[in-house]
DNA sequence: AAGCTGTCCAACCGCCACCGC
DNA sequence: GGCGGTGGCGGTTGGACAGCT
């Protein structure tokens, strides 16, 4: 037996709703305020339509400060960097966009973001398969001079994919320190704080990586509930993307997050899921945000342009670079900060 | 001008979490 | 603890529109 339906369907106006009906269901909130039951509301107004018809209406539309399109760099950046970080978690990333909805930034995701990362991806990936051909002969010439008996030659056999595994180079840890800042400001903006922006914390932690690479990233946050709970969330995501473990402690009124950079970007790939994970490496690997956006303007430009790119499916990018290596993600939740599994490099190069 | 195709986005659907009883 | 009602959320749909042939 399927549970009963919130509203009779029958009974009940579907479509787009008319400029009176907007003005009946605006006027009676503005005046009285939901009651806290949407159910019950437009009964009350004499509408036709769905209780939850009426509060997606009344979020997405009729709600005061709402504002539509022209979506700026600054909010793709950010809207970016938490899909990186926690996935498609539209209200919490719309809780950080003012006058934006979560409707809104979905559908600008679906549309036009995602489009435009998956052209740059694509772009990332054909750069990629050049230089790790050259790379392979290299590897081809470089074992022939160091040929061991009986070890085989894996050089030949490679997949012509690169791994989302980068050395930390100089260059990349300036990618790094830059998206620490990307997931820093975001995390300013949900109310955090960083030790290194007051150095009288006493709870400053700062950990060496092997590569003298430094993240003194200690985050103390106030006790506003829903703020914490999407903190939290957001931050132990953010650990995942940003090569960082986390550990938080709570005191009477703050909670510290003290986020220890301990590998290398293979904890940052772990806890992705296939898209998040090459988006964040195309983010890495390709400038940081900035070589997202770069001259050419996919978006809001020649939308007239119809690239190979923007035609095709969603469903191709999964199967593009990498496989399924990461599964089981489970963002954050309160106190219970995930553990990175063990990287399968057999599952991610595939079959010998 | 007409038909076709692709894009955009408002709205719907179904699932799940929460809350009060 | 179980149950029903409700709210909230993410995925999906379908109609309107624009551009192309």
């Amino acid at each position: 037996m399927g549970r009963a339906p919130c509203c009779d369907k029958a009974n009940v106006k579907k479509g787009p709703w008319s400029p009176e009906e907007d003005a009946k269901l605006k006027a009676y909130i503005e005046t009285n305020g939901t009651g806290g039951n949407w159910i019950a509301l437009p009964q009350k107004i004499g509408l036709k339509r769905c209780g939850k018809s009426c509060r997606l209406r009344w979020l997405n539309y009729l709600r005061p400060n709402i504002r539509h399109g022209g979506f700026s760099e600054e909010e793709d950046n950010i809207i970016c960097s938490l899909y990186i970080s926690i996935g498609s978690r539209w209200s919490i990333i719309a809780a950080q966009l003012p006058g934006r909805t979560d409707n809104d930034i979905k559908n600008y995701w679906n549309t036009k973001l995602k489009k435009k990362l998956l052209g740059k991806q694509r772009k990332v990936q054909q750069a990629r398969s050049a230089s790790c051909l050259s790379f392979k002969q290299e590897m081809k010439r470089e074992s022939e001079n160091y040929r061991v008996p009986g070890m085989v030659n894996q050089a030949s056999d490679w997949p012509l994919l690169s791994p989302p595994v980068m050395p930390l180079t100089s260059t990349n840890q300036d990618l790094y320190l830059r998206d620490q800042d990307s997931i820093r400001n975001i995390l300013v903006k949900l109310g955090g704080r960083f030790s290194d922006d007051h150095p009288q914390s006493s709870t400053t932690s700062t950990t060496t990586n092997p590569m003298n690479f430094r993240y003194p990233f200690d985050v103390s946050f106030s006790q506003d509930h829903q703020l914490y709970e999407d903190s939290m969330t957001i931050l132990s995501s953010a650990s995942s993307i940003s090569p960082l473990n986390s550990t938080c402690s709570q005191t009477n009124s703050t909670t510290h997050f003290s986020i220890n950079q301990v590998g290398g970007p293979n904890d940052m790939i772990q806890g992705l899921d296939a898209f998040q994970a090459e988006l964040s490496e195309l983010i890495y690997s390709n400038n940081g945000f900035e070589g997202l956006y770069g001259t050419d303007n996919m978006v809001g430009g020649s939308s007239t342009g119809t690239s190979s790119v923007e035609s095709s499916s969603w469903g191709d990018i999964n199967s593009l670079a990498y496989p399924q290596f990461v599964s089981g993600f489970e963002p954050c939740q309160h106190q219970s900060i995930p553990q990175v599994s063990n990287f399968d490099e057999s599952s991610y190069f595939g079959p010998q």
